[in-house]
DNA sequence: TTATCTTGTAAGCGAACGCTTACTTTCATC
DNA sequence: GATGAAAGTAAGCGTTCGCTTACAAGATAA
C-alpha cells in the first residue's frame, strides 16, 4: 500500500506556497502565517516547504515581490496615456478600494503590519515597495499639473501620501469591521474630497 | 545577605507595566511585547507580572483603554468651543502629527497592527476605539457645517475616514523610514489638501 | 509576637514555531 | 533496468512564549 504522493516541480510549489501565504494573511491575519499552516494549505508537510524556500523570511520576501508586482500592474493598468490624469487617479482609487472589498487587499495589510517586520528584516523591503508606489502616484499627479487639471502649487509628495491614506484607512476599517456599509458611495465621496483638495478651480 | 526587593503596590505596578508595554511598542514594535520584556523593563520577574494582571491579553486591553483615553483627551483638548471648526480640525491634525514625530504615536501603530489581534481577541476592542475616535471627528465636522465653513454636502463619515488616513499614512511612512524630511511642511500641505476638499467656497 | 495578606522569586511546564535530519519515493535520463 | 537528482515524509531539536506552582519575605494589624 504505497502512499500516493502528489509530486510537483519547485516552480509550481513556489507559486502555491506564496499563494497560500497570501490567502492566510487575508483570511486570518499576519500572525497566522506559520510554516505549518502554509504546508497544510499546500497539501504537503513542513519539511517539503524547505525544499522550495530556504526560510520563512524568504517566503515573505517573495510574497512582497509578488504584491509589489501586482500593485504596480494595477497602477499601470489604470493609467491610460490618452486619458486625463484625474481620471487615471480615480481609476486607481477605484481599483484599490474594490480590491479591499473583494479580496481583503493583502498589499495594504502588509504595509500596515510592516512596523512589526523588524524582527525578520523585511521592514526596508516594504519601505522600498511603498517608495515605488508613491513615486508612481507622484508621476500621475505631475501629469495632472502639466494638463492643468491639478493645481500647480500642490506638493505631489504630500498629495500622494494623502491618497495612500484614503486607501489605508478604508482598508483598516474594512479589516476591523469585516465589512463597510455602502463602500461604493464612500469611495465616490472620498474621491470628491481628495479631488477638490488638489484640483484647479473649475 | 538579603536580596533587596523593591516592593510596590498593585496600583503602581499596573501603571509601570502598561507604560513598559507602550514603550516597547514604540521602540521595538508590537512583536517585541513579551511578558519577559515587560518584566525586565519594570525590574521584576515574569511571575510578578501575573500578580497584577491575569494575562498578556488583559495588559494589552488596559493599554488600549489608556491609549483611547489619551487619544480622546487630545481631541477634546484641541476642540475649543469658541473657535471655528476648521481651526479645531487643524489643531487635531497638528497634535497627531507632532505625536508621530515626537513619540512614535503608539495609538496609530496599534490601529495599524490590530488586524493581527484576532488571535487574542482585541480586534473588536480596537474597532470600538476607532469608532469613538471617528465619531468625535464627525461631530467637529458637523460643527463646521453649522458654521458654514464646511460644505453642507460632504459626507462626514467619509471625511473623517479621509482625515484618519492622513495621520495613518504619515505614521506608517514615519515608522518605516524612521523619519520623514520636512514633516512640518508636509503637515501644512496635507492640511491644505484636506481643507480644500471639505471647505465651502471662500 | 504572631498571624495574615500581599508582593516577590526561581524553576519549570506545555505548546507553538522555525528549521534540520535521516530516510523514502518518484521520475527523467542513459 | 540501473542511476542519480528532485521532491516528499516522519520525527524531533532548540528556542521562545505565556503562564503556573511552590515557596520566601515584607507589610500590616491584632
Amino acid at each position: 500500500m504505497a502512499i500516493r504522493v502528489d509530486r510537483q516541480s519547485t516552480t509550481v510549489r513556489r507559486r502555491q506556497i506564496i499563494d497560500a501565504a497570501r490567502d492566510i494573511i487575508t483570511s486570518k491575519g499576519m500572525e497566522s502565517v506559520t510554516i505549518d499552516a502554509i504546508a497544510e494549505a499546500v497539501g504537503v508537510t513542513e519539511g517539503a516547504i524547505y525544499r522550495h524556500f530556504q526560510s520563512k523570511r524568504s517566503i515573505l520576501s517573495s510574497l512582497i515581490d509578488d504584491i509589489e508586482e501586482s500593485l504596480m500592474s494595477t497602477l499601470r493598468g489604470a493609467r491610460m496615456e490618452e486619458s486625463p490624469a484625474r481620471e487615471n487617479m480615480e481609476r486607481i482609487l477605484e481599483a484599490h478600494l474594490s480590491d479591499v472589498e473583494g479580496r481583503g487587499a493583502v498589499s495594504f495589510i502588509i504595509i500596515a503590519e510592516a512596523t512589526g517586520f523588524d524582527g525578520i528584516g523585511l521592514q526596508s523591503r516594504v519601505a522600498l515597495m511603498l517608495t515605488h508606489y508613491l513615486e508612481f502616484l507622484q508621476e500621475v499627479l505631475e501629469d495632472g499639473k502639466r494638463e492643468g487639471s491639478i493645481r500647480p502649487d500642490v506638493d505631489v509628495q504630500a498629495a500622494a501620501t494623502a491618497f495612500l491614506g484614503l486607501v489605508q484607512s478604508t482598508a483598516t476599517l474594512w479589516a476591523l469591521n469585516s465589512y463597510l456599509p455602502r463602500l461604493a458611495e464612500r469611495r465616490a465621496e472620498m474621491w470628491r474630497i481628495f479631488m477638490r483638495g488638489v484640483a484647479s478651480q473649475a
